[in-house]
DNA sequence: CTGTGCACGTA
DNA sequence: CGTACGTGCACAGG
């Protein structure tokens, strides 16, 4: 019999389900008139209702608890002793619950002394044995070790039981590195916390799995014990019995008596009379049409009475209370509707697109569908009308949608960037992207309220998109929104988030941001390459260094301690070693790079020295790792660029974070190193703009003694250095030249006398005397920065050369700490936001010419203000001087604009 | 299992 | 008591 034509045995773990649905669930959504908390019982029925609509098994049963007593319990009192007293809330839904499914025709079993684990082990293994097909649906990770070649198991993610993740073996070994049936013995090692079960002490997952390679079980590495050197081994011997212990109590039985032969377990079809009154009484409506429509659905597909499928998202308004389960639901006032949408091909689909394109002279809405990064439909929207397009590599009744992608009709989307890039890898031309309604969305608010497109609809159409039920694992068809609606949504909010907007920042929108979406999307796709080998040998070679550092740390006071652990630190340095407090935080004493360097100075100790420098190996070492991690299969790492990531208007850049690579210390400056050019190209190119936001400081204020300085062309710290020490610059000393250039930076974050002495560690009042100094010969600095405040208390916002706005609410607050913070970030934002406009508009002009000149170089990564490119052989000089013309005229200023150049073998040796 | 605080990398 | 980010760990809490 082959796996398609076995029947299918479906077992839930109730209470853990149950569980996991009572803290995923909103407690206030889920309650009845008469106060009844129904949020357990809502979640589990509705992902019971999305098994059975989607694995179709053939036989089902619900195991409970009958309670925590077992006979693990007898003979291990502490079991599960960390569990806290079940909340009484989620107790009173377990009975309701099992009548629930009573009614339903599906078997609830209990065992008394057994846990409900047991029993899905049991029916696990007799369904294998009897040629089932065994699906296990569980929140406790024992049952991983049930896990074989007819028993899958389902376990909630972490959005309580909205996703289950399959695992089969394969994932069992993808996940844990090891076969399922193992599970126990790493288990047994790292211990439980869940269930109290104390493990062997520094023993983790990964210990646990390098044990298990080398001597294959528990029983082979109790064997083994006396080889393990160090002091994991010795824990091991010390405590081998908690491991023992541990591997007795998570061994699930496989032959708990039960009085049911699975054949007893066949599903029923539901009989919705018996089920009406317990739905209703729980007040259950979605949920009961759902279960309606499933039952219908197994006949033939649409039985879909009462037109009113959507409109209603959420479902459980408290207020609705109407006793009749098909009463149609009073919304509040009517919002419209998004159009039905229609399927079209060939010509009625290009009729469709020439008519909808003259309707909306702005712009037509899309949204394309996207599934593991490939595309798999999409949809478009006029105000009245949609068109669903379902997608399928090489069609070619789509010629007139595609024909429209790729032109420059305007097309209004939501979060394009992720669908730029389903549309590239799917092969798909785009072009004439007029608005993002999320970044049209973030210039109104940068701070960043609004993150998708349902918070927009609510906010400027005071409407609610459709999205189901919260515990839905699957969209289901007719009631989530899907392309069309969200094409339909992004159509219509868009106007509206416009006239929110100041005429500057539409222009920014449509000048800077908008152009800058689909070349993000490239790089995102292009990634950059990176050596593994490089990266793991200088993992392993500070893993080794950190290790050794952490012992003499050790020595030195006797004792081991977790380095990484801020309050075990505070533990060590304050009580043991008994140095003086440091600058506190709000949980005790900062042990900062910092402050441990000055209390290396007052109160001299080995152990500061080894702690510092065991952080910074360790520190190097998570970011190799991380950045090792990231290495996708075309051995390259693909960020993602946050384009609504920071207020000020800058890029952020995750998964991983390239925008904070090392680059100040030796080891740092390897892991550039491993950053390389790919094989069909000769070398990177970095450029960047040098002093960028100096240069901005001098453009906003006008003050001739700074733009003297940079159109003197003569190093400016040393030129500023000159002036405010009143000497020749020729006598500026590295000393001098520290310091101003420290005030120089320094300015445009607000930095006050404190904070200049302390980082200069200086005294306070030639810290003093030198801000006044400088500002004697710089005066106009001073005044801008002055003015920016002033100026934003009164707007309650700062703008950008750009016209980019960042409000400042907190500006006017009697509160000091909030006003003050607020004042550093105003005087900031119009340097950093403008600088930020500056790359932006580059970025979109150096990509727009080097797919103009046909070239094969590409741009890579941004840093803020910094360019890397891939160069293709024989383009180097031209690249140099397209890349430095479009950046240095990106904007025009009172001072050049000075770019910087590199070339390299990788980024370290691009750099200059 | 999630949120918070700390620490630290970059511009 | 210097701005803007993202990440990872430890820890405490639901």
């Amino acid at each position: 019999m082959s796996d398609a034509e076995k029947p299918t045995l479906l077992v839930v773990d109730g209470h853990s389900l149950a569980f996991r649905a009572f803290y995923a669930l909103p407690v206030d959504s889920f309650t009845t008139r008469d106060g009844q908390h129904t949020n357990a019982i809502h979640g589990f029925l509705s992902m019971l209702l999305l098994l059975l609509a989607n694995e179709k098994p053939t036989h089902i049963a619900v195991a409970f608890d009958i309670s925590r007593a077992s006979f693990r319990t007898r003979e291990y009192p502490e079991y599960k002793g960390t569990r806290g007293e079940t909340p009484v809330e989620f107790k009173g839904q377990v009975p309701l619950l099992q009548d629930a499914l009573k009614a339903m025709g599906v078997r609830t079993l209990e065992k008394e002394d057994y846990e409900a684990d047991d029993i899905l082990a049991t029916l696990a293994a007799r369904g294998r044995a009897e040629g089932y097909r065994v699906l296990l649906v569980s929140g406790d990770r024992d049952t991983i070790q049930l896990v074989n070649d007819d028993v899958t198991l389902l376990y909630p993610n972490t959005q309580g039981v909205s996703q289950l993740k399959r695992y089969d073996t394969d994932a069992v070994v993808e996940r844990y590195g090891i076969r399922p049936e193992q599970y126990p013995d790493i288990a047994a090692l790292v211990g439980e916390t869940s269930d109290n079960l104390i493990g062997i002490t520094k023993v983790g997952e990964k210990t646990a799995v390098k044990w298990l390679g080398l001597y294959g079980s528990l029983d082979g590495i109790l064997e083994h014990a006396e080889e393990i050197k160090g002091v994991v081994g010795q824990n091991l011997r010390d405590e081998k019995e908690n491991a023992i212990r541990n591997r007795r109590l998570n061994r699930l039985v496989t032959d708990v008596e039960l009085d049911v032969a699975i054949d007893e377990l066949v599903a029923k079809p539901i009989d919705i009379e018996a089920v009406q009154p317990i739905f209703e009484r729980l007040e259950f409506r979605t949920l009961f049409e759902r279960m309606k429509k499933i039952v219908a659905g197994n006949g033939n597909g649409n039985g879909n009475g009462n037109g009113n499928g959507n409109g209603n998202g959420n479902g459980n308004g408290a207020a609705a209370a109407s006793a009749a389960p098909v009463a149609p639901v009073a919304d509040a006032p009517a919002a419209p509707a998004a159009p039905t949408p229609r399927r079209l091909l060939d010509e009625e689909l290009a009729a469709w697109i020439e008519r909808a394109v003259a309707a909306e002279p702005a712009g037509l809405g899309l949204s394309i569908e996207v599934l593991d990064g490939a595309v798999i439909g999409a949809g478009i929207a006029t105000a009245t009308e949609s068109v669903h397009l379902p997608w399928q590599q090489g069609r070619t009744d789509y010629a007139p949608f595609e024909a429209w992608l790729a032109s420059d009709a305007p097309k209004i989307m939501t979060d394009a960037k992720p669908q730029l890039k389903a549309l590239m890898r799917s092969g798909l031309a785009f072009d004439g992207l007029v608005v993002d309604t999320l970044v049209a969305g973030w210039l109104v608010r940068p701070i960043l309220a609004e993150k998708t497109l349902a918070d927009l609809v609510e906010r400027y159409l005071g409407e609610t998109v459709p999205q189901g039920d919260p515990a839905q694992l699957v969209p289901e068809e007719g009631t989530d929104a899907g392309a069309p609606e969200y094409a339909w949504y992004s159509l219509r909010v868009a106007p509206v988030v416009l006239r929110a907007l100041p005429e500057s920042s539409r222009q920014l929108l449509a000048d800077v941001e908008m152009p800058l979406v689909p070349v993000l999307a490239a790089m995102e796709v292009r990634g950059v390459t990176v050596d593994h080998a490089e990266l793991s040998a200088l993992s392993a070679e500070l893993g080794a260094r950190a290790a050794g550092l952490a012992e003499s740390a050790f020595a030195e006071i006797g004792r081991e301690v977790n380095l990484g652990s801020p309050k075990q630190l505070q533990e060590v340095l304050f009580d043991q070693l008994g140095m003086p407090k440091t600058r506190a935080t709000k949980t005790g004493y900062t042990t900062d790079a910092s402050a441990l360097a000055d209390l290396q100075e007052s109160n001299p100790h080995p152990f500061l020295g080894y702690l510092l420098e065991h952080r910074d190996a360790t520190k190097l070492r998570q970011i190799v790792e991380s950045l090792d991690k990231s290495i996708a299969g075309d051995g390259r790492i693909h960020t993602s660029y946050g384009q609504i990531g920071a207020a000020t208007g800058r890029m952020s850049s995750n998964d991983p974070n390239l925008q904070n690579i090392p680059i100040r210390t030796e080891d740092g400056r390897r892991i550039r190193k491993a950053f390389r050019h790919g094989p069909e190209y000769t070398e990177l190119l970095t450029a960047d703009y040098s002093q960028i936001e100096m240069r901005i400081m001098a453009h906003l204020s006008g003050d001739p003694g700074l733009i003297e300085a940079f159109n003197a062309g003569e190093d400016l710290h040393r030129f500023v250095g000159a002036r405010v020490f009143s000497v020749d610059p020729a006598d500026v000393t590295p000393v001098m030249r520290t310091k101003v250039k420290a005030m120089s930076y320094g300015l445009a974050y607000g930095l006050s006398a404190f904070g200049l002495s302390k980082q200069l560690r200086i005294d306070r009042a030639e810290a003093t005397q030198l801000m006044k100094e400088y500002f004697e010969r710089f005066g106009a600095v001073r005044d801008y920065l002055r003015m920016v405040v002033e100026q934003a208390k009164i707007d309650g916002y700062t703008e950008t050369i750009f016209g980019r706005r960042r409000p400042f609410p907190d500006l006017n607050s009697p509160n000091r700490v909030l006003r003050e913070n607020a004042e550093r970030a105003a005087l900031n934002s119009p340097i950093q936001g403008s600088a930020a406009d500056i790359i932006k508009i580059a970025m979109s002009r150096v990509e727009h010419d080097l797919a103009a000149q046909g070239m094969a170089s590409r741009m890579l990564l941004t840093v803020h203000d910094e360019l890397i490119f891939e160069v293709a052989d024989g383009e180097s000089g031209t690249l140099e001087t397209l890349v430095r013309e479009r950046m240095a005229s990106a904007a025009e200023l009172l001072v050049p604009l000075d770019v910087q150049i590199g070339r390299g073998a990788n980024w370290e040796d691009a750099a200059h």
